[in-house]
DNA sequence: TTGAAAGCGGTACCAG
DNA sequence: CTGGTACCGCTTTCAA
């Protein structure tokens, strides 16, 4: 590897000179520069990040923490952020909390210690101490704060609409999956959707889950038509639930979505894969990703606080889990 | 941020003591090393990765690089590195290729100029030449090279294992999904597959397709019934690929496994959720991570070349797209 | 327009 | 057992 001294002796000038060519500031006579600029050509030259960033005391690098990249809803997200932070010039730190605080902090730490410029959480944590000392830019994605800039999608409309959805075509004994307490997200879309049964002439029942696995999806599913056996709408916490409610809805023969209509949340790249192909509300993952990329930036690089919230706005993906709607309603 | 020289003016010692207690080598009298943990602790003071980094000419970093974190299949990989590298208290810069070749250079640029201690590849990139002269450990996963270390499963197996299953339960005219021709797994399942297809008393097609994606799986899923409806088995590329064939099968109201029998390969978490489920042929996609992990980390360690080729076995995973095998054959 | 030199925050060698 | 100090490779004054 070489380094900035030997770019300079071979070319007969000062490191100063080269760092002036290297990032374009200060003066450098045009002859000079072009000598430069070859000799790190010839040599293959380029500059070593680390002594960089310990200098300017910040790097190129920016943290992403994520509850789990096997769970396929995040990995979108994180293609969202990774492209944009690509395009200007930054590199990600990737870290799965599994929700877990002590993995949390401990990567939180390996984010500062490595002088990241800024950091990205879509952690479900509650304790948000772990991010009230940070000296850093940080956006929440997928959740909201009140202390950090965040990114997130309309869950509670998502909910309303999902409810609305499955009323207008016709269920009238709905059953309502709650995800897991701990997930803002599910809960908004619980409370939108319950709203918007609460005021509509038709019955429904709540059945609660504790976490989105795909192997507990299974259980949920067969918990719910034992629990509910007469259900005619299944409004899933997530599109994994809904799919594995589609799963076991099929598999006890019921007909979809003629005595059953299911909808699920999310419109992850298999729901349109499933049959019947999963109604869903979307969200637009790898938007929010790309979006909490730009504000993370902003604010890296104005330097100040943006204290901005953004909504994106989620909407109904009519697949065949529901039944056409009357259009003359 | 408190600074190693903060910590010594505190505890009344030289930054080399501190160092020594913090690097836990050298001698640092008992008395000595509790007032320096002590006003460790007080200050809160943790070491700056980057100057570390800087004088070792290495950091604790690995690089990490997918062809795509939003195909399913490369999650589980990514953890399996994740939680290995972890362990040996490694963390990860992570990188998407889509298969790129600039990409892919950019960020083993990256990389070096970050100082990573390694490297793992998954990507398909043919010209190797990307790799020849990194002066780091590099490990390929899921593919094989003659120049490096690789892990990856038994691809050629799971072909012969996939058309095997088909042939004895009896599909007898069945049509063999040739993946991309630049993947190389893909390839060698397909020659596996090829290989069993033709010593048995079996007619059989190929179909050629030239990528993973989603919205083209569906593509192909309806080419497959244009040019060969009556095809009663079918060995998809990957599992995507199988559940898009399963979706369009049903569409045209064929029943799964009677009429036509299908096996998928990967082994995907949402596979077991389609319905009828998916038969596939597994490869342990997160073993396969750990193993190249722990590879990596012993050529490290032991700063020398280990030139290894771990092959994982596959396995064959009846689900409900097959037949029941007769016992008594 | 260019160069010399002082750091950035650690590590490790050499004295004592 | 402990301290002084020369680097690691780059950026940025300050002078020339």
């Amino acid at each position: 590897m070489a380094t900035i001294r030997d770019v300079a002796k071979e070319a007969g000038v000062s490191v100063a000179t080269v760092s002036r060519v290297l990032n374009d500031n200060g003066y450098v006579g045009v002859e000079t520069r072009k000598r430069v600029l070859e000799t790190i050509e010839r040599l293959n030259y380029s500059p070593n990040e680390v002594a960089r960033s310990l200098y300017k005391r910040k790097s190129r690098l920016i943290g992403l923490l994520l509850p789990d990249i096997t769970n396929p809803f995040f990995p979108q997200l994180a293609r969202g952020v990774e492209d944009e932070v690509n395009q200007a010039g930054f590199r990600l730190l990737l870290g799965n909390s599994d929700e877990e605080a002590t993995k949390e902090l401990d990567y939180i730490q390996t984010f500062e210690q490595n002088h990241v410029v800024g950091i990205i959480s879509a952690t479900n944590n509650t304790d948000r101490e772990n991010y009230e000392n940070i000296d850093l830019p940080v956006v929440f994605l997928d959740r909201t704060s009140k202390h950090h800039p965040s990114v997130f999608a309309d869950g509670r409309e998502g909910g309303r609409l999902a409810a609305r959805a499955l009323i207008d075509r016709g269920s009238t004994k709905i059953t309502l999956i709650k995800g897991p307490a701990h997930v803002q997200p599910a809960q908004d879309r619980f409370q939108g959707a319950l709203a918007e049964l609460s005021k509509a002439a038709v019955d429904f029942s709540v059945l609660g889950t504790t976490s989105y696995a795909f192997e507990e999806a299974k259980t949920w599913a067969e918990e719910l038509f034992t629990k509910h056996p007469e259900t005619d709408g299944v409004i899933a916490s997530n599109d994994i639930v809904g799919i594995a409610i589609l799963h076991e809805a099929l598999r006890l023969g019921k007909s979809i979505p003629d005595e059953l209509q299911i909808i699920g949340f999310d419109d992850i790249p298999l729901s349109s894969l499933s049959y019947p192909s999963l109604s869903t509300i979307r969200q637009p993952a790898y938007e929010m990703g790309k979006e909490a990329a730009k504000l993370l930036i902003r604010m890296i690089k104005k330097e100040q606080e943006i204290d901005q919230m953004i909504q994106l706005p989620v909407s109904l993906i009519e697949r065949n889990t529901t039944r056409k709607v009357d259009k003359d309603e």
